[in-house]
DNA sequence: TTGATTAGGAAGCAATCATTCCCTATTGAT
DNA sequence: ATCAATAGGGAATGATTGCTTCCTAATCAA
């Protein structure tokens, strides 16, 4: 599960070098964060996860908020890696916002799916009392639904989707099922259910 | 919008009468745990917003816990009566699903649609450490699946709706759809992009 | 080597939290 | 009128929180 490494452009300056890696720590802080939310991730919750103590966290990062973007922009970054190679092993648009939908559908199913999006529960928690946090939430919504976009629009190209489907309509229904499917997803759900409505959502593309 | 109360059927014990009014006070609590979260929410912040005392609060709840599950009772409660009227105003299936989708609209546009869903903020942010209120957020959903299949059955044999359609799909997809309207709308919508989701997914059931 | 810089980690701090306690007020029953 | 029982209000409490501050050890540039 660990990936999107990046490419180690670590100047190294004067002084003591980081012992721990910062991206398996980023992944099991997000880990913490999706499981409890940002709120009731305590600094020691984060601290064991990252196998930390609390003075090399503030060394590393300035706040617990600060831990918490770090680790909302690598999900964010972490999702787009692990989706977009199921995207490109794929044709044309039809087949690739099937692959989409598929991807979404393991995501909320069994323990994946019970951890929950760290972009749903960042929505619901702190939109409303974060502006940074509710821009980024905005912003990876609005990823999601012009990728959906531009995958109906080159169905419509291809001809693997209907020419009177409605883009943006679609699109916007498209990504409130997603997200659907992610809160569906906390309480547990067969696989084969999610399977079922994600089926149905594709004759929306008919 | 405060509605549904209690037939008052309150037989008076003995002891100083009750003041404040609970149903009122349930209004502002619930108020409190969409707009904050259950974590987020102090008892200060519920206090004021209750017009009562911690004193008071734990006079007539046993912690913070009761308080929020009195109050997602409450929210379920009040969510229900309000949808009732709106489907019986409708004659047949295709139009009281069309009634419902409006309804979830309304919910999830400008303010009233950031303050969010409580079903789905405890889902997101409860729902794996606390196994009643997973119960809870489980029997909310699994209602409105069931209201959904229901609907969809009555479109079928009133003729509404096509005979073709697969009714325990569409109605998870549907479902799906609808919690992820309240998530989409914690984020700034415009209602004409929601309605416009909401036509297209009355798309499923021809 | 040496001085600068940083990581790691334990101990400590101020603030906040949920909760309890105490006192007064108001009711029903006797 | 008195008592028992409950509610209101608010200060006090104890635990926990996020955060800071030490100190030591490690690694760099020179």
């Amino acid at each position: 599960m660990p990936t999107l490494s990046k490419t180690s452009t670590q100047r190294r300056g004067p002084g003591r070098p980081r012992e721990f890696d910062m991206e398996a720590a980023l992944d099991a802080a997000l880990l913490v964060f999706r499981e409890r939310g940002y709120h009731a991730a305590s600094l020691g919750d984060l601290g064991s996860a990252m196998n930390l103590t609390a003075g090399s966290i503030y060394k590393a990062f300035s706040d617990k908020r600060a831990i918490f973007l770090a680790a909302f922009g690598r999900y964010v970054a972490l999702r787009d890696a692990q989706l977009h190679p199921l995207l490109n092993a794929e044709k044309n648009g039809f087949d690739k916002l099937r692959a989409l939908l598929s991807f979404y559908v393991e995501s909320s199913c069994g323990i994946e799916g019970r951890r929950g999006c760290l972009v749903v529960g960042s929505a619901t928690e702190l939109a409303l009392f974060d502006a940074e946090v509710a821009g980024r939430v905005t912003a990876a919504l609005q990823r999601v639904e012009t990728r959906l976009r531009d995958l109906i629009r080159l169905g419509k190209s291809d001809g693997s989707i209907s020419a009177k489907v409605d883009v943006n309509a679609a699109a916007i229904a498209l990504l409130c099922l997603l997200q659907g499917f992610r809160v569906i997803g906390k309480t547990k759900r067969t696989r084969a259910e999610m399977k079922a409505a994600a089926d149905q959502a594709l004759r929306l593309l008919t």
